[in-house]
DNA sequence: TAATTTGCCATACAAATGTATGGTATTTAT
DNA sequence: ATAAATACCATACATTTGTATGGCAAATTA
């Protein structure tokens, strides 16, 4: 492998992940170089080639916006896990990045979705377990029976949502947990979203 | 919601998600105009705002490649699915997609990755269940204990990976199938890839 | 029929973009 | 101690890019 990225060099390719994993563009030498303070482009550009010669990143000459993530042949981008989530002792969510995953490009998320850390067996009848990331979509109306993520009195649950004439039901997928209710009004209530996709990695052992 | 779109604005339409999904880029007007023939940039810019007006698009003003699909946060982008596998039970592997899978947003699909749709419930001692999509790279140098693809007899299959010093051992995670050994220049068998992922779409009921 | 939309052309322009070259000071390696 | 890499600056230039304006023929809609 080749060498190490000195300290502002990752900087700078955190900053291209990060705009691709946000909005699918790579940024320009302007933008690069206004994020850092430069005052001009060539500073980021001469970083950008420093980057491009330790192999982390390849780009494309004369196209704007043309850096290839190196990385994503190895198919991982990097992204923040918001917290925990256990349908059965439900964990605090934290308001930081606790953890990061490396989601491959291919289960990208909606724009404004972000990613929870399942922890725990409570949902594995639901087939999803341990360790395991689900995807949650905040700008989605929930339909009944799907799977939403919800905070409770502080803490993070993922269970499935049935709307009823005068309450919300979450119920868990075991059915050894009691359904929880939510009457109109309940202020320490807050849907969070949907759960729009399972993703597991594969590099650890399974099983 | 808005007024269709006509047979060109569709291919358009089209042409930047096949962009997207491609190299992560959207395309500029010039690349537009290219790839339709046109002699200059106005007339893809005049498509872009049909598109737009109809509300298909959104584009930020004056940013380059700066084309942001609407769909994304409504709907999902299809995805050819290679074949289907099943661990017990091999199935054939067909040359074109035999389905399509609906990821979310307009996922960067790495360049030699594909997908296969698992079916049947002979993986699901490894958690993996039928109706998932599992991220097979072709580029990566299995280690043993991890699942692998494999073509064997022009059938795919999904399996443990052992490589023992005068053999292959293909396993399955369930013990009441046999191992499949594969003796040194084995002509009939070919190592399709390495598991990196499981995506599980959470759109259907399951359990 | 008249009005609008569609689909293309041409030209023009300011701003953005990638690139190149040269310079300076500091840090790191040899 | 000398060389190389690092991290910034400034200036300059050709293309690329988004945008605007005007024109024209065909198709669609009112």
């Amino acid at each position: 492998m080749s060498k190490q990225l000195t300290k502002i060099q990752k900087a700078i390719l955190d900053f291209i992940i990060e705009m691709k994993s946000g909005n699918g563009l790579t940024p320009t030498l302007a933008e690069i170089a206004k994020k850092f303070g430069y005052k001009n482009r060539a500073t980021a550009q001469q970083h950008l080639q420093a980057i491009e010669k330790k192999g982390f990143i390849k780009r494309s000459p004369k196209l704007s916006r043309g850096i290839e993530l190196t990385l994503e042949d190895k198919f991982f981008i990097p992204r923040p896990i918001l917290g925990e989530v256990a349908a059965g002792n439900p964990l605090t969510i934290y308001p930081d990045a606790i953890d990061t995953i490396e989601l491959p490009t291919i289960a990208h998320m909606p724009k404004d979705s972000f990613l929870l850390k399942v922890k725990g067996d409570s949902l594995k009848d639901a087939y999803i377990f341990s360790g395991d990331i689900i995807i949650v979509n905040p700008n989605m109306e929930p339909v009944n029976g799907r799977f939403v993520a919800a905070v409770l009195d502080d803490a993070a649950v993922v269970k499935r949502f049935f709307k009823k004439p005068d309450c919300i039901e979450l119920h868990s997928e075991n059915p050894e947990y009691e359904p929880i209710i939510i009457e109109r009004e309940y202020p320490r209530f807050q849907l969070v979203g949907v759960v729009v996709g399972v993703y597991r990695s594969m590099d650890r052992k399974v099983g």
